[in-house]
DNA sequence: TACCTTTGCTTAACACTGTTAAATAAATTT
DNA sequence: AAATTTATTTAACAGTGTTAAGCAAAGGTA
């Protein structure tokens, strides 16, 4: 009796659906909006049958982390493919992964707990501007001899603060990385950047 | 009439309990769980009375995040004037900013906007390891002359990992940084690291 | 055909959340 | 002592995730 297949295959169409749904309405409004009962609303259901296709709402967030990293990799493999050169493939793969996170935000945001947070935090809270000027005066006072324009001095910055920043995320959320790796890491980077300073 | 001042003392000083209790409160079960109810337990108040100190809970957030940057600048500076020479300053606040995160994780927390998701995410789900071994069969073959240990490999990638994915949660949230700056901190670091594999 | 059982789905409810308005108790002023 | 202002609470609203109970339609069995 084929019936039961046919049951099966619209089981796994609203699972499906379900996903898609969640999806289009954190595109729509964001991760904080997200709840069972729109998603219900979306699929045209009530919230309870939700719960017939995933133990609770942190179960379709991981699904959606899972089909997020299923992406990424194939992303990044297909960037690998394209090159021959071990060097190019690697700007490849990094290329593949920045883009992947800017096309597919809201799936990058659910994989590594990034939140969305208020938008121009330094207009209205000064405070926040003033790690940014404690170090760029100092860059400053090392690229002098090179004269360089604002737009250099905050480059170099933001290289600063993203290896640091990242580091300290990545160990946040999963601190999975032993401790002398990451002072290891975290020393070599910034003696790096800033021998690329007088450089 | 100095009554007024006590009165204004004493609102002062439940205005600083409710930061405190709320910061104590996310030490002990995390943001997620912080509620305006737990905090008006904790200050021995009923919920609505936060509301004549604070206009929501996202101002008491931002206050949080307020006294976060000052802190942070507070630790910076003391950190730069332990030195002269501008490339250890540099390395100074650099670190202080690495240890005031970890330090003052649930502050850190809320000013950049860093989930604290589950931890052994690896374990449970083998997709996420694919990018990981995807980049590291690279980094193998580059470093192969040098006969790299597994660490020495973990260390290029996460540096690799690290400062792509602080670049992009820097700009996810708060996209203050024009493209171009982006793509050319993303290209010179790369490319950078990537020359440190075979030195 | 009539009954029974299973399935699919909904309604109702619980315990929370942030937030606001109304009611009440306490303190101050008149 | 009465009136008014201030401080605080209770009650309520609309929303959240989640579970249990109820119903209605479909399937199988006699």
């Amino acid at each position: 009796m084929g019936s039961k297949d046919r049951i099966l295959r619209l089981k796994e169409e609203t699972r499906i659906n379900i996903l898609d749904a969640s999806l289009d309405i954190v595109k729509e409004e964001g991760w904080q909006s997200l709840s069972m009962r729109k998603i219900a609303d979306k699929i045209e259901y009530t919230a309870p049958i939700i719960y017939e296709y995933f133990a609770n709402k942190e179960a379709i967030l991981m699904e959606l982390t899972r089909k997020g990293f299923l992406l990424l990799a194939k992303d990044m493999k297909e960037a690998k493919e394209k090159h021959r050169l071990p060097a190019k493939q690697i700007e490849a793969m990094w290329l593949a992964y920045w883009n992947f996170a800017f096309t597919q935000k809201e799936l990058y945001q659910v994989m590594f707990g990034v939140d969305v947070n208020c938008c121009e935090l330094a207009e209205i809270m000064p405070e926040a501007e003033v790690p940014f000027t404690l170090v760029t005066e100092v860059i400053q006072e090392i690229m002098a001899p090179q004269k360089p324009s604002e737009d250099d001095i905050c480059v170099k910055y933001y290289t600063y603060w993203s290896v640091i920043h990242g580091l300290i995320s990545i160990n946040m959320v999963r601190r999975t990385t032993p401790d002398e790796i990451n002072r290891e890491i975290l020393k070599t980077a910034i003696s790096g950047i800033t021998r690329s300073l007088s450089a």
